[in-house]
DNA sequence: ATGTCGATACTTTATCGA
């Protein structure tokens, strides 16, 4: 059995809920990760998805963050939160558990905190969040599952995975701290798809809106797929919908995606 | 050189977050 598993930041549900249709219809994903919905569970339009054979989990949040998962197959479990720390009030993951042919499939969709400005608490919150995901993920490679950790991690990588790297200095997407923390995360044993597909630079999954970034391919990869060794053996092909940055009122994040043999 | 977008509220413009 083949799956395409994508995640995508659509920078509010209601805004994107035409292009986010189109989409589904054309790359006709079996499982979807959502990330900046900004809605609350009640506003989000279910049926819509529903209506295209999607099971829909949400964990909503009124205004900011907010994370989703469509899935063409049911879920035998859904777990909203990421543990390690009871007042974190920010909707910013959600965990499912799919079966497959070959057992259990745990996907979750992650909207890392983008923690600028540094100066400030938001900072040492993505720091101290980055190391509750570090922890959750110990955790779950220890049971040797498929695992999927897919969203907007917030986080660039490698130089080579931005466009204009001096523009970057300093930023909370950038930053030694940042890079370091996300390089304890991979160490665990996780394999990031794009990586283990391309060892090619200037792939890039975000554009901002301002100051053209998007003609003058100004772009960042933030947006990943990490997986564990038993998906990682899986792993059929990681790819960007890049064309989707230049539809009308796009979102500024394309989708990625990975297509796993189970 | 500058340049955007989405959601919200004591709304028709300002503010926040990204």
């Amino acid at each position: 059995m083949s799956l395409k598993i994508a995640t995508w930041n659509i920078n509010g549900i209601k805004a994107r809920i035409e292009r986010l249709q189109d989409w589904l219809k054309q790359a006709e994903p079996d499982i979807v990760c959502l990330q900046e919905i900004k809605s609350v569970d009640e506003n989000f339009p279910s049926s819509l998805f529903e209506d295209m054979n999607y099971n829909v989990a949400v964990h909503g949040q009124k205004s900011f963050n907010g994370v989703a998962i469509l899935s063409k197959l049911p879920f035998d479990e859904v777990l909203p939160r990421l543990p390690g720390d009871e007042a974190d009030e920010q909707a910013r993951y959600l965990e499912a558990v799919i079966s497959v042919p070959s057992g259990a499939l745990r996907v979750a969709s992650i909207y890392l905190p983008n923690g600028n400005p540094v100066d400030t608490e938001k900072y040492p919150y993505k720091l101290a969040w980055m190391d509750r995901l570090t922890n959750h993920a110990r955790d779950l490679l220890g049971n040797e599952e498929i695992v999927v950790l897919a969203g907007d991690y917030n986080v660039i990588p490698e130089p080579g995975d931005v466009h204009n790297p001096e523009a970057w200095v300093g930023d909370a997407l950038f930053r030694p701290e940042t890079a370091e923390k996300f390089r304890s995360l991979v160490h665990l044993g996780l394999i990031d798809a794009l990586r283990a597909s391309s060892g090619e630079d200037g792939l890039y999954t975000f554009w901002d809106y301002q100051a053209g970034a998007w003609p003058k391919n100004n772009g960042i990869r933030i947006d990943h797929l990490l997986l564990s060794p038993e998906a990682a053996d899986k792993l059929v092909r990681c790819d960007i919908d890049k064309h989707t940055r230049s539809w009308e009122r796009p979102s500024d994040h394309v989708p990625i995606w990975i297509e796993l043999d189970l």
